[in-house]
DNA sequence: TGGTTATTTAGCTGATTGGTTAATTACAAT
DNA sequence: ATTGTAATTAACCAATCAGCTAAATAACCA
């Protein structure tokens, strides 16, 4: 999982880690900042915020004995434009979604296709 | 991690399970079929449908010996509807964007909306 | 019935994760 | 210089992960 993707995808998957997201969207914050709303250690936030910033969703400067953090949304536009790719299997009804496969399917005549399961036809 | 967003992104966070994705999205394939362009094992393959299966992103059936696999983008468009949150933080320069955020505070203030702006997040 | 194909389960690894406590660094204010 | 606050590092632990091999299950075919 060394491509910049399944990092960033990695890093979301962790609601205390989306939730430190969701603050730093309304500006930025120091670590105790980030890690009051939490029941766990310093040490945890620390971590996390660590991978927040491998994955290029933060970024750290320095203030006296503070380490500001601040939201880097260039990932997630990376992460958007992924989602993307599928939005067409959730935004047609599921019998335009059908008829929408059927018509690429007959587009693509040109080459053969390998299709070896029987199509169900229950509705 | 019990909560379905983060079940969601931690299944995406794995280059071989979009490689499944992105080959479902042209129609439904069997296991083999899905196997076929790595080299890993078959219980690995399988460990990985599973992992798809518990996020909700893929949905299996029968047929004969094999057992068809099929993309199920629901949680998906959860995946958008996040991101989505974040959009202005890529979408605009950092001037537009500082200019953006005064002007939504102040709209707020006022109790005036000229952009649909939702604030509710749950984890 | 027995054999072949498709897939899953069981059981084992080594690596990674998310958390802890205790010690340490960095800086500010006295 | 000493004290206090902010944050990190070190060292550890239990749980999960992604892979493996070998064995088991399931359905078709001859």
């Amino acid at each position: 999982m060394n491509d910049h993707l399944s990092t960033t995808f990695a890093a979301l998957a962790d609601p205390t880690r989306r939730a430190i997201l969701a603050k730093l969207a309304s500006g930025e914050a120091s670590v105790s900042e980030l890690a009051e709303p939490f029941s766990i250690s310093m040490p945890a936030i620390t971590k996390h915020l660590k991978v927040l910033e491998n994955a290029g969703l933060i970024s750290r400067t320095r203030s006296a004995q503070f380490r500001p953090c601040k939201l880097e949304a260039a990932p997630l536009k990376e992460v958007a434009g992924w989602v993307e790719e599928y939005r067409r299997f959730w935004s047609e009804s599921f019998d335009r979604l059908e008829a929408y496969l059927a018509q690429v399917q007959a587009e693509e005549h040109t080459g053969k296709k390998k299709k070896k399961h029987k199509k169900k036809h229950k509705h």
